[in-house]
DNA sequence: CCACAATACATAACGTTGCTATGTTCTGAG
DNA sequence: CTCAGAACATAGCAACGTTATGTATTGTGG
């Protein structure tokens, strides 16, 4: 009576998906299915029509996420941590730009709400750790710092992976995130060097270099060493 | 032989667009031109199809960005003008959530880029009058601290208009503002005071109440005035 | 072990989308 | 006044997501 679906074909449309919103080719029910050999029924099968895929393909968006700042190794300096949390987020927005987007497409709820919960409270516990080694004033609170340091991460991820900023703005994380922290009590000079720490694998060429233009001159945001100290 | 198109169906059509959009009603070719009298060729006349359409009311919402930046009064204070300007920026972006998307919907170019450039200029020069009252460290770039600001009215706009934060957490605005300028130079406390006088009209009720709710409960962030000084 | 019932899946059709082709009306310069 | 060309309406096209209908497959109760 109860026959299961195969997760496989779930997660190869899924998969699919994302590579094609990764290639930039228009995911339409019948390209998605074409070359699968399933009909273009499973999608209802599995997702109960496009809004479904959708929203599953969202929430994968949110797990690759989730791993990518599981993959942040904890050091020494818990704010040069909190920093690299951003360059990994950062890295993930601008690694799929689409999938970003699609992840921030209200349209579409979630099937795991907890998963989306998971990426702030990461930083939540990022911003405790920052506390707890006196890093911090002791009156901040967790939560409210860390949504603070995602809007930063959201702002520079959205007007660069998917905006008029060109990808060398990427820059500006270091000083928004440096006057932050500092503001939340960390030491201005001592802040500034963990922060560069932790925003450093972002900078050199790590990644895909997409090619950005900006509205017409946006700013230089590369070179600038010391405005926020 | 010079045929000029009328410019009234032009803003007609693009006012109308808007109006749906605002309305949440799917704005397609022929619901656009339903009950206008105008034919669904007119769009292809005036905007030579749907994409053409898009554009323009993308540069609408840039005008109208543009008109509200510039209806905030210079007061004597610079620093609390900024805040304004941050303001003013988010409170165009939840007027109209969903114009607010299309604009930075980078699917579609702009007809006049300059008109966006606007946008940034003027917080351009909102620094610079910063930094000529001696608020700002003189040797910090209004280019890039505007650009900063930026990054933070635009991360607070998409996650509070069109994303998962509540309306609340706009109060976020005042210590990231805040840390922003303190680090640039400002003195903090009066920092502090100054951002909250400029970001005050956002806070109260001066405008539409739209019912968001968040991921499940992304934090309290109404009441703490006290965590960066 | 077998037959039944429900699920999984394929095919075909439907309504709507943006767009184009064709024909008609109207304007304005020569 | 004439007529080339722009503006516009109507009709038709391919493609989209979705639904309806029919077929195959599978787990399970008798």
């Amino acid at each position: 009576m109860v026959r299961v679906k195969d997760p496989a074909v779930r997660s190869l449309l899924i998969d699919r998906a994302a590579q094609m919103l990764a290639a930039r080719e228009p995911v339409t029910l019948r390209s998605l299915v074409a070359g699968t050999g399933v009909s273009t029924m499973a999608v209802y099968t599995y997702f109960d029509g496009m809004d479904g895929l959708w929203r599953a393909v969202r929430q994968e968006g949110f797990t690759r996420l989730a791993a990518r700042l599981a993959a942040v190794p904890p050091s020494a300096d818990p704010v040069r941590d909190l920093a690299a949390l951003g360059a990994a987020y950062l890295a993930n927005a601008l690694d799929g730009p689409d999938l970003y987007r699609v992840m921030f497409d209200a349209a579409f709820g979630l099937e795991d709400a907890a998963a989306a919960d998971d990426t702030l409270h990461r930083l939540v516990r990022g911003v405790e750790r920052a506390t707890a080694a006196g890093r911090l004033r002791d009156d901040v609170d967790p939560l409210e710092l860390a949504a603070q340091s995602w809007t930063i991460g959201h702002g520079l991820a959205s007007l660069v992976a998917t905006g008029p900023l060109p990808r060398r703005a990427l820059a500006h994380g270091v000083p928004l995130l440096t006057a932050l922290f500092a503001g939340a009590g960390d030491d201005p000079v001592r802040c500034r060097r963990s922060v560069e720490r932790g925003w450093r694998p972002l900078l050199p060429g790590s990644r895909s270099g997409s090619a950005d233009s900006g509205f017409s001159d946006a700013g230089p945001a590369g070179t600038a060493p010391e405005d926020v100290t």
